[in-house]
Formats: structure tokens, C-alpha cells, sequence
DNA sequence: CTGTTAGCGCGTTCAT
DNA sequence: ATGAACGCGCTAACAG
């Protein structure tokens, strides 16, 4: 038996009963097909939708329809403030156009992910942002190359071969432009911190980055000691004179982290180093494990927020990503590709860096 | 027609097709009732299903049913990292359930709030989390007390008279500890600074704890410059002994924010005075419109997280509120009432906040 | 200008 | 042990 009607909200056909006409009626004015409506049924449709307080049920709507106007996102870990900035922008994008979210953190475990995604499929979203936690690129590629399946972009990650759109930030062109003003502040040694990257594509091409910087710009340091070979010459690579040597340190935890900076302080005593962290995170990390570095005898600095940044420690230099444009730019693209037929190629879209300068990199 | 079936998803029909039994023993198989099934249909089920790689549609599902298990979420400004830590703590909670969210950032927008909340009724949101931007109280009252809506849980806000669960802080005895500490650690005169308070309970909840602390604990500050009148007894209020004066400062752009800070300090020359803000927002304001304020020279304290205060400027000493387990606290409390049929009366429930000493307030 | 009908994918009596 | 049939709320031909 249906329930007693009473507390339950109206639908299309309460409304039509009410104004005496069929749901289709109803529907056409609901969708402003008013081409041959009288204006007299209008009008009592209007008031009687307004008395009784109805409003359409969208799932009933999205089942008969193939779109839902719902996207799907998955966050690697969404207590990180990046994270909430992406979103942001995600958001803007989205409210603009009547798209809700269905959101996922997936707390950086790939498994997670997976089911997650699955989870966001059996919703009928009509696209996937994906800030991958990583480890995932077989499942996401062949998620992707699946036809069938909604399209799909990453964000702040990528996958190659490019077979969905991926927006990310231009991170091989913000590391050179920061080791340019690392160079050009004289420093002699830096430092790349990061968590393991293996898994976060972003997270390889600062590395890879940072490595071909070194390569061309001085000499890298070797695991048993750095050893400043100074050339004279400039590299092709930048048209800043000087040189740096350079090493990448990974960590796991806090100790090791800490056993890594004492040896390096150790290795380059004497000379002028910098630590350059992957995130704000990082950036912490080394704060609690050697707290030295905040003494200023150390220059640091790091992909992080410009807001965050600023106000740490005495202010440290960093390459903002100005994440609420790129989760605005990932949005913007998905909602293209799914309802304004945008069937451009997939794409990876890399979007500049701002470096900012602080006291953490000048006053050394 | 249909559309050619090649590439659409597999319906229950196709699954009962393929089988060669009904849908309605498809639905049994998909919602455990084994019970008169024989194993040999089930197998081959089991084995369809795989095959096909079909997924039960959740819309189609929750149309039938009477619940959705999607839950909606208002956040006032998503952007602001704090949000972030309650979306943890709420992802944490619903994952665990088997609940999917719909987000909605309403841009510190009321207008903006009142529409996401409907728009997130017209899909059939089983619950609502309102972290409401303030100035919504009828709309939301009228909304929690109308039946036929779902449950609704107002998250870092509470509404008056209590008409939904709602889970905060307990701010005045963060104020509270917070004060003891700075009459503890000597200081003459504390300013609390924040954003406009009118519209959001828990400034003013703050205010109002601020207020009659000091009102009991010393002298407050007239409009036009404070003079200390030290009492030597102790209050009612506190076991502390010791007297401090203080005054509010609302501050709606950097300008007034520096103008007010300018004239304070002025008035309070050659005291000792803390600047107590109401968020690590407000802090970076400070920082910005105030620079002064990261010399040492006065006590900086606020209401942020550890993590953030502790390597903020010195390290700023503060009060954690421990978001995640705020969202993970209202999403639990908000299933059990939609869920698991918990009608017990509506609360206000108060998580202590966290008092966290740095060097801020004990270095000046 | 409006109504009839069929069905989106699924769950659920009721019957067998 | 399994199916037929109806309906959730809505939309879209196809009539008239």
C-alpha cells in the first residue's frame, strides 16, 4: 500500500491531479515547452506547484534520462588543505553549471580508490575526477580506455599514455625556475624532499626535473659525500651562470627523515644548502624531525601555498600551484566533454606555477 | 527504441535474461536471500553476473526504496583547510557505512546555502550536515522542524532554540583555558580578534565567553582605551589568580583590521597584550595587515590546529578543535538517527578543544 | 493545446 | 524454489 500520502512529498501526479490536467503537462512546464500551453493551465500549474510546495525528484528524472548531472571525485587524501582547494575550484565550476558532487577521500590507499570509483559508477555519475592516491595506473587506464565508461580527468596527477584528460601543474618548469633563484641566491647544495615517489606521478617529474637541473647546472652530489665540481661554463639548459650540486632525499617516516637531513648537514658542512620540500606537508615534516632548519642557517623552500607559506617559519619561498584554478580548469574540461560534446584529444594540460620569494631563501 | 544495447550497461533483465530465470530471483541473488535458491541457479547467477560485469543501479535502487544512503553536506567556505578536516572525519564515518556525499560549497554565501540545501533534497539526500555561513537561522529552524524533511545536523554551528543535533566546540571553556593560560603566563591586556561575529554562533559564543572572563577576571576595556584596574582577589570564575583586561576587535577588511590593531597597541604601550584570534584565517590576517605582530614583542594565540600553529611564525600557541573527530562525531550521530532508528531528543554536544602551548605566548 | 502509453532499472507482493 | 505484474517519479513519442 502506498504510504499515507500525507507526509509524503508530492509528485509530478499530485501536481497534476491537483490542477486537473495530465503529467505530461506538467512535465512540458516543468522543462518550459510553454510552445502550446494556454496560459490559464500555466498559470494554475504555477500555483498549485507553489502551494503545494513541489520540486522534481532528480534521480527519477536522471533514471529516465542518460545523464545525472552528478560528477564523481576522488580525493587521495582530503585532510591535506591542497586537496580542499581543488575542490574549490571543482565546485565553482560545477555550481555554475548544476552539477552536484559526489565526493570520495580515499584516504591514499589505492583499493580504496578502486572501490570508490566502482561506488561512484553504481551512482551514475556522469564523469570522474580523479586525484589518484597512486598505484593505480593499469586500473585508471583501463578504466579510461573502456568505452562505456564516463570519461574521466586526473587531477594534479597524470597517467601516460594520455588516454584521459590529466591537469596538472607545469612542474618540471617550476622546479627549473626555483633552482634558477636557488642558483642565483648562491647557494651550493639542494636538497629535494619528498615522501616516496614512486607512486605520484607529480611527485617523479620534480624529481626528474630536479635531477636533469643538476646534471646540467653542476654536479650532483654522491651517496657517500657531494663534491662540488664547479664548471664555469653555463649549460644550455638555463642562462643563469652558476652552479649547484643537488641530491634527492625520500623518506618513509619522521626518523628517517631526520637520520637523512644529519647526515646531509653533516656531508656539506661549510656550505650553503637549501631544502626545497615536494608539499607543505613535507615542509612540516622537516620541521618536526630537525627542527634546526628554522634556525635561518638553512634555506628552504617548497611547493606550497603562497597563504601558507608566507606565514611560516620567517615566510618560505615557494611555488604556488593556485589549485582552486586548477581544480576550476579540470572541471571546466570534464563538464565540456560530457555535455557540450568537446571531443577534442585527451590532453595534459600543465598549468604554470607562481613562484613566490620569501625570507627563507634571502636572508640565509 | 532502446539504444542498441552494444554499449550500455547491463540491467538486472539482461543478468535474468542471460541466466534464464526472472528478475525478481536476480534481486533475491543480489540482496542475500538464498533462502529457497537452489545452488545450482545461484552458481550460474554468480557466474552471469561476473561475466557480465554487472552492477545493481543505485538510482533505479534508491527510487524504489525510501533511502538514497547519500548523505548532503553544506560546507560555508570549503577552501578554508579546517573544512577539509571535517570532510575527513565525515568521509571516515560514512565510508565505514556504506554512505555516499554529496558536497556543496556555499561560498560563505546564505543565499547561496539555502539553494544547495534544496537542491540537494531534490536528490534525495537522506540526511543533511550544515556547516551554515550564518545568517540562515529561521530558514534553517523552519527547515529541521517542518516533518518530511530529513534529519539535519548543523556541524562547527549550533541553532537556537536546539532543533537538530549540533555538534561544536565547547568554546567558552576553550576561551576559558585559554585565558587562564595568558593571565598565567603575565600578560596585561588580550585582544580577541575576528571576522564579524553577528552571524555565526560560534564567534559569538566566543565573544560571549571572552567578554565575561575578562568582565570577571579584571578590568575590560572601554571603547575609547583601556586602563587597567587590577583587583587583587580572585573571581568566582577562576582558580587563577591574577587580573587581565581585554577588549573585542571585529575587523571586516585588512584596513580595519590594521587600523584597530594600530590604535590598540598605542593605548596599550609598554603592556604586555596577546592577540587572541578567532581562526588561523584571522591569524594570517594579522600577520598581513599587522606585520609586527611575528616580531615577539606580542603574545599571539588563536583557535587553529597543531598543526598548523606549531610551525606557524615561532609557533603560535592554540586551541585544537580536532575537526576530524568533529565530522566523524556528526555524521555518526546523524546515520544512527536516519539509520538506526535513533530518536532520542535532539543535542547540542559540546568536544572539548585542545589547549596547545607554544612559543607565542610563553617567549614575549 | 493536451492526454495516452510505454518504459528507465529495480523491488516486492502474491501466486504457484 | 521461482515468476508475473505492478509501481517508484519522471519523460518522450505518438495521437488527437
Amino acid at each position: 500500500m502506498r504510504q499515507s500520502k500525507a507526509n509524503r512529498k508530492p509528485s509530478i501526479a499530485d501536481v497534476a491531479a491537483a490542477v486537473g490536467v495530465s503529467k505530461t503537462t506538467i512535465s512540458r512546464y516543468l522543462h518550459g515547452k510553454y510552445d502550446y500551453m494556454s496560459a490559464e493551465t500555466k498559470e494554475r500549474i504555477d500555483a498549485t506547484i507553489e502551494e503545494l510546495g513541489y520540486r522534481p525528484n532528480k534521480m527519477a528524472q536522471s533514471l529516465k534520462a542518460s545523464n545525472s548531472h552528478l560528477i564523481g571525485v576522488t580525493i587521495a587524501n582530503i585532510s591535506n588543505p591542497f586537496s580542499s582547494q581543488l575542490l574549490k575550484g571543482i565546485q565553482a565550476e560545477c555550481r555554475a553549471r548544476g552539477i552536484q558532487l559526489l565526493v570520495s577521500d580515499v584516504d591514499d590507499n589505492p583499493a580504496l580508490e578502486r572501490a570508490a570509483i566502482e561506488s561512484l559508477l553504481d551512482s551514475q555519475v556522469d564523469g570522474l575526477i580523479v586525484n589518484t592516491a597512486g598505484d593505480n595506473d593499469d586500473y585508471l587506464t583501463e578504466f579510461a580506455t573502456k568505452d562505456g565508461n564516463p570519461p574521466m580527468a586526473t587531477l594534479d596527477r597524470f597517467i601516460k599514455p594520455v588516454v584521459c584528460d590529466c591537469i596538472t601543474t607545469d612542474n618540471a618548469a617550476g622546479v627549473d625556475e626555483m633552482l634558477d633563484h636557488l642558483v642565483a641566491q648562491r647557494f651550493d647544495h639542494v636538497v629535494f624532499v619528498t615522501q616516496p615517489a614512486a607512486a605520484i606521478t607529480t611527485r617523479v617529474t620534480r624529481v626528474t626535473a630536479f635531477r636533469s637541473y643538476i646534471a646540467a647546472h653542476g654536479a650532483a652530489a654522491g651517496a657517500a659525500g657531494a663534491a662540488d665540481i664547479a664548471g664555469a661554463a653555463d649549460t644550455a639548459t638555463g642562462a643563469i651562470s652558476g652552479t649547484i650540486s643537488g641530491e634527492v632525499l625520500e623518506y618513509n617516516d619522521l626518523a628517517g627523515l631526520e637520520t637523512g637531513l644529519e647526515r646531509i648537514m653533516a656531508e656539506q658542512a661549510g656550505r650553503r644548502v637549501c631544502l626545497f620540500s615536494n608539499n607543505e606537508d613535507g615542509m612540516c615534516d622537516i620541521f618536526e624531525a630537525y627542527p634546526a632548519a628554522l634556525d635561518g642557517h638553512i634555506g628552504l623552500c617548497a611547493f606550497a601555498t603562497k597563504r601558507w607559506a608566507r606565514y611560516s617559519g620567517r615566510g618560505i619561498t615557494c611555488l604556488d600551484q593556485n589549485p582552486v584554478r586548477m581544480g576550476r580548469t579540470c572541471a571546466a574540461k570534464l563538464a565540456a566533454r560530457i555535455y557540450d560534446g568537446d571531443d577534442s584529444p585527451y590532453e595534459l594540460l600543465e598549468l604554470p606555477a607562481e613562484l613566490c620569494i620569501y625570507a627563507s631563501t634571502t636572508e640565509v
